[in-house]
DNA sequence: TTTAAATATCGTAATATTGCAATATAAAAA
DNA sequence: TTTTTATATTGCAATATTACGATATTTAAA
């Protein structure tokens, strides 16, 4: 084996796994920072912002838009990216929920 | 190539990631969710918890445990285990970055 | 000291991820 | 229509992760 048992654990474990593992690389914790470091939408350039080389952030960015985490606009040739709020709440209530039941307990 | 460009990306992007990838697999997922959902340490037994064998197991601890998310204090011959707030914290205040850089945004 | 228990480590096979060159696609500009 | 620009896809090599049987380690109990 070595294939992840994913059919073994909750739908709701799953699901947040996947949204972390979307974050899980420097890469793309880089591009939604650079998402969120100027005003608007960004459309292309986000190429020039890394190291590396264009269909490797191409994948980067398909594994964050298939999260859900950011969300993509055609605009002509380039394309406009910005993060979707909803999923950055979905991740918040989870650690919300932990922060709660932290509370009740003695460590 | 294939193995990740870290040195390419600031320390704080990697240092992010590496608490996310912790996460990204849903039993170690599981097993923060376990922890929580009992009042006091753990000690022992989480094992029994989930559909994996003993060294798996051991192995997602470890891991958890390298990236500071959970602590284990040696008890007799079982290790008890809790959440470290500390670390929860750290990925709260990421998230509280990016939701305070989302308020002055257009998507 | 021997035995039992709980956990860790080793070795290894299966699978997934990362990265990029080459190439494809799609839309605007010339 | 041809060219240019921006992004996606394919194919493949390197590396990392996942899982578990076998075994080691460690400590308590007998």
């Amino acid at each position: 084996m070595g294939a992840s048992k994913s059919d073994s654990f909750s739908e709701k474990h799953n699901e947040i796994a996947t949204l972390f593992k979307a974050l899980s690389h420097p890469a793309r914790i880089a591009i939604v920072d650079y998402l969120l470091s100027v005003d608007t939408c960004i459309c292309g350039d986000i190429v020039n912002e890394l190291p590396l080389a264009q269909p490797t952030i191409s994948q980067h960015l398909a594994a964050l838009k298939n999260a859900n985490i950011i969300k993509g606009t055609i605009e002509g040739t380039a394309i406009c990216y910005c993060i979707n709020p909803d999923t950055i709440d979905k991740i918040e209530n989870h650690f919300g929920m932990i922060r709660h039941k932290l509370k009740n307990k003695c460590c």
